[in-house]
Formats: structure tokens, sequence, C-alpha cells
RNA sequence: GGUCCCGUAGCUCAGCUGGAUAGAGCACAGGUUUUCUAAACCUGCGGUCCUUGGUUCGAUUCCAAGCGGGAUCACCA
């Protein structure tokens, strides 16, 4: 691989020891920026103390020496202290032939770092569709996977299901008193808004009884826990615990139409797992573990008969990890599914845990836990944590009905995807098939792209009032410049592939070459922070230069023919770069649109 | 109250480990098509980078305090 900046930074390593007697120095470079002229910067300032120079002068001096000793130097310049250096068009040139015929430019090769790494993401409970919040998981997941493996890791996408607890059974409870029979396929509705449906009718019911319960003079807190419908629901996870045939079989039967909402809905959107997993599997896991942390004076039993740890030490609180009865929490089955998945998959370098912000103290909490039980394996332990998708009114909420479903908001996003490919009228040659499969392309691009550019980390706003954008900066337009360079590949019909290019680039060109060259180190970038945004945006940035350079340099009417191959063949990596950073973000691009 | 996260243009967001005159998109005003796809391109408008101190040759970036917003601190999951 062609690299710039080792080339660079040996060459100025050497010369602030040979010249200037420093060692060991910190050097970096940063991209010049487009007003002055040059490739990359050196910023002198640091030096100046040591070499007793001024910056200017210095930055003259170690210009000189590049030139000089650099045969890849073409010119600098020096501003303040910004020593501007140019490579020459040849270095420039040889890297774009070496890369211009890859099809895996950006990425590393499969497998390669010999890392292997889980990443849980999805992990919806059974009780409702998903919504725009989980599809920020899913996308961001998914995502996070595809750079992962482009860095060589071998990845293994795992799901979690919450399929039990209380919640399952309000709807299954709510079912069985209102639900007369009704199935998804008598009623029409898909499974999960079936499910979903039953428990939003349950809270409905129990709040009635909530109210009649306060009515009669009850406090607000014992009518919650009183109201008849609650105690029937808690005697019916009881009963579930206990095995109760009728009660397993009810749940697996109203589980089954949720699953099959689900598979449709994560097929739409293009996410997959490699690995299932099921609480009601794993719920149980982690007592054994307490047991043994108890011994070894991890934990320690309270006087209720409870089981706790102290993390004051650690800037957190007391954690309870089992409760006095003996049953488990929720951080205990985590404990449990954590050392379980180690010991299945030995091999394990690192577990991610894609869930939401509001549970970075949760996740704090067991990763301390995990390290103080004595698993090195611990501080490998990462929870990429994600920003809540927030309405103008606030954030979502299921029971307000404030919530943003996920196959509504895909459904419209086809629909504007549709219209909008109807009236351009560019694929009438398309048959129904192609035509509803573009339309699907350009929908999903639209919305992947509008919620992966933004940082992970952030809270991002969504207003549904303002539907997304396919102008500007979105998933339309990087998709829309694929299918126009690959529109121009088509129309060019002879070999301009063979050959290597030799010309003198033009400004803008070689600004496409430099920008190309940065790809790796994005894709690095992202999978070292796990942040797709910086994939998104950078390709952004490619498309919109491309997009100059289309309008400004001829291509197929070019009439020189060494300057036509040469733009073709940049045209061609462009694309390949465009299509390979977009599948990175799970976003297909079209041939034509 | 403790802890954590956030605060950049009217709106939505970039700005990597401190570096040059803080950038995009949308919106708004205007222009570009007999020429490779106008879902495009170009021009203009738009900023107390929340405030105040500190460190530094240099701070939107680091530190401290304050203000504003959010999350969390369950024998819920």
């Amino acid at each position: 691989m062609i690299n710039a900046h080792k080339i660079l930074f040996d060459t100025v390593q050497q010369a602030l020891a040979q010249v200037y007697n420093i060692s060991n120095p910190v050097i970096t470079f940063q991209k010049t920026r487009k007003e002055f002229e040059g490739d990359l910067t050196l910023v002198t300032f640091p030096f100046i103390k040591e070499t007793k120079k001024s910056p200017e002068q210095l930055g003259q001096e170690l210009g000189e020496y590049l030139v000089k000793n650099n045969t890849n130097v073409s010119a600098f310049n020096v501003v303040k202290g910004f020593l501007n250096i140019s490579l020459t068009n040849q270095f420039w040139l040889g890297y774009f032939n070496a890369v211009k015929d890859s099809v895996t430019i950006g990425y590393k090769k499969e497998n390669s770092s010999g890392k292997t790494i889980m990443l849980e993401y999805s992990s919806p409970n059974t009780n409702k569709p998903l919504h725009l919040g989980h599809v920020r998981n899913n996308l961001l997941g998914f995502s996070v996977a595809q750079i992962l493996k482009a860095n060589g890791h071998k990845v293994i996408k795992a799901n979690i299901i919450n399929d039990r607890g209380i919640h399952i059974c309000k709807s299954m409870l709510a079912w069985q008193k209102f639900g007369n029979g009704e199935t998804p396929a008598s009623s029409g509705l898909k499974g999960d808004f079936f499910v979903g449906k039953y428990y939003v009718l349950f809270d409905k019911e129990n709040k009635k009884q909530i109210e009649e319960l306060i009515a009669v003079g009850k406090t607000k807190e014992e009518a919650e826990k009183k109201s008849l419908l609650m105690l029937e629901a808690q005697d019916m996870l009881r009963k579930w615990e206990a095995g109760d045939k009728e009660v397993v079989d009810l749940w697996k039967t109203m589980n089954g139409w949720v699953y099959e909402g689900f598979a449709v809905t994560y097929k739409t959107l293009g996410v997959d797992f490699d690995k299932m997993y099921y609480e009601s599997n794993t719920y149980l896991l982690g007592k054994e573990i307490i047991e043994e942390g108890l011994k070894k004076n991890v934990f320690y039993k309270k006087e209720n008969g409870s089981v706790a740890i102290d993390l004051s030490g650690e800037g957190l609180d007391e954690k309870i990890v089992l409760r006095s009865d003996g049953t488990s929490v929720y951080i205990t089955q985590d404990i449990g599914t954590a050392i379980e998945r180690f010991k299945e998959f030995p091999q394990l370098s690192q577990l991610i845990y894609t869930v939401g912000n509001e549970q970075d103290y949760h996740f704090k909490v067991l990763f301390k836990i995990l390290e103080k039980l004595g698993y090195a394996w611990a501080k490998e332990c990462y929870h990429l944590s994600y920003g809540m998708v927030e309405l103008p009114e606030g954030k979502m909420k299921s029971r307000e009905g404030t919530v943003v479903d996920a196959d509504e908001l895909i459904d419209e996003m086809l629909a504007t995807a549709t219209a909008t490919t109807k009236e351009l009228g560019k694929v009438d040659d398309f048959n129904e098939e192609e035509f509803k499969e573009l339309n699907k392309t350009i929908g999903l691009g639209a919305l992947k792209y509008f919620i992966l550019k933004v940082d992970p980390k952030k809270k991002m706003l969504f207003d549904p009032k303002e539907s997304i954008d396919f102008n500007g900066h979105t998933g339309p337009f990087i998709q829309y410049t694929h299918a126009r360079i690959r529109s121009v590949l088509r129309k060019a019909a002879f070999d301009f592939e063979r050959g290597e290019a030799k010309v003198e680039m033009s400004a803008i060109e070689k600004e496409l070459v430099k920008f190309i060259y940065d790809f790796e180190g994005v894709v690095a970038e992202s999978g070292t922070a796990f942040n797709p945004a910086l994939v998104a945006n950078y390709i952004y940035e490619v498309t919109k230069l491309y997009n100059r350079f289309y309008h400004e340099c001829p291509i197929l009417k070019e009439e020189d023919e060494n300057i036509k191959i040469f733009r073709l063949q940049l045209s061609k990596l462009c694309a390949q770069a465009i299509a390979n950073a977009m599948n990175l973000l799970g976003i297909v691009v079209p041939e034509k649109m």
C-alpha cells in the first residue's frame, strides 16, 4: 500500500534528527486546507523551541530538505507556521494506478485481523412493534458490524430477544380476556402490531381498574399494585415460570406472531443475525455465579437475605444482584450471559452491546462486576451507547401514542420515493418489480442515511411533519451520483479499464484521488470509534466533489484520449468507493435511478 | 442532591487526537439544461461556537466554575 503519510514522516523525522538533533519527535500531518496550495501540512510550531528558529524559517528549511531528499515531494510553501507540502503528480498517479481496479477499496482483507467480535444489537421486547428508536439501534448495530468486518475482524451478530416477563403476560392476559379468539390472520394485522394492540388494551383496562380503586379510597401506589388485572398478570407469570402448559402454549403462540412480524421488518431493513438468544433460556443464568462471588467476598448478603455489591469505591452505588427471595434481577442474567458467551466462543476477543444511553449506568455496573469477579475479558466488553431519537414534543412514549412505528415510517419513505421516481420518469423502461425494488432502495437509503449520518452518541431529532429529505446531504443524493456514474460507464462502451493512466491531473481530479486515498483511514477510524457517521460524512464529501467534477469536466466528450480514459477510470473508482462506503452503512446503491 | 451525556447559522447536523479566515444540507433570494441523468451544479444571505475564567505560541476543541437541556441513581427490564 502506498502511504503518503509514512513517506513524508520518515523524511521529516530524518531531517529533524540530522539537522536539528531532535529525536523521537511527534510528527503529525493534516490535510492541507483547500484555500492553500499543497497536499499535506506539517505544523512547525511544536518544534520551534528545540530548534530555536522562527516558525517560518523552520518551515522553509524543512521544505527545502524535503524537496531535496524525497523524490515524491514536488513543492512546498510556508504560511506562518504551516508547511504545506505538495506531492508529485507521479506519486498520486502511482497511487491511483495501484488501486483503480480494486473492488474492495477501503476494506481490509476479510478476517485478516484475527479478532472475533460479538456484537449484540436489536434485542427487542416481544410485546410491541419496532419503533424509530429500534430502527436506530438496528441500523447502527448492523452498520458497525459491517465496518468491523471491513477492518478485518470476524463478527458474530447476536440478538437477544426479551421474550418473557410481566410485559408479555400483559398482552397474553388481555388477549385471553378480550380477544375472542382473534388472530393476526383473522384480523389482517401484522403479528407484532396485533400483539401490541393487546398490550395497549391491557394498559387501558388496567388504568380503568386503578381509577376505580382510587375512587374507593386506595392510594395511587396501592391501586397500581393491587389492580385485578395486574394481579392476574403476575399470577400468569408465576404459572409461566412453573411451566403451566396452558400458559406456556399461549406464550408460544403469541410470541410466534410477534416473530413473524419482526422477521418482515428485519428483512425490509436488511439486517440479520448470526446468533439468536432468548431470555426465556437465559434468565436463570448468573445465579450460581452470585454464589461463587459470595464465597469470594465480591458480594455480600444483606440482613434481609438479598445479595449486593458495594461499588461506592468506584463512584457507583450499591447494587442488588439477587433478591431476598433468591430470584434474579436484570443484571444477574446479564452477568450470566456474558460469562456464557465467552465460554461458548473461547476465541471471542470483544463483546459489544448496542443499547441506548439510558442504560449507561447499568453497563458501567455490569462491566465493573465482571471485572471484580476476576474475568480478564471484562475490559473487552463495550457498551455501544447511542442517543435517543426524540420527537419535537420530546421523548417517544408508547403509552401516549407518540411513537413513530418502523413499518409505517418505512412505508412513508417508499411512497415518497415512488412519487419522486414517477415524477422524474427516468426509469420508464423498468418493469414493475424493478421499479418497486428501486423505490425500496431509495426510500430505505434516505431513512438509513438520515439516521446514520448523525454521531451515534448524540440524541437526534426527528420531526414527522417535515418528512426526510431526498435532496442535499442525503442517501438518495449519494445513490443518484452512483447511478449517474454507472450510466456514463455504460455509455463508454469500450475497454477503458486496460492500461495505466498517464496524465497530468487537474486540481479537481487530484483532489478526488486524494479523497479516495483517505477512505481506508476513515474506515479504520470509524471502526475504532464504532461510528458509522464518519463513513457517512466522508462519502458525502467524496460525492459532492465528484458532482462538481462531473459538471466541470467532460468525460465521454473529452477529446484527448488519455484524459478521457483517466476520467472514466477515476469515475469508476469513485463509484466503487461510493458503493463500498454505502455498503458499510447497509445502503444499496442503484445502477440507474 | 450525586454521577454521566449534551449545548456550533432560523432548523437538522459536520468540525479526528488543540492549529490557518468555523463548514455542509434544509429554508430563503437569484442563476445554470440544443452537450455524459437538473434527485445535480453555481452565487448570495446567515455565527457572542451557552457564559466567565484558566492552561498554551495558538482553544469550538483541554481544565474549572456557572447557566440551560437530557439521562440515570429499583429487590423494573
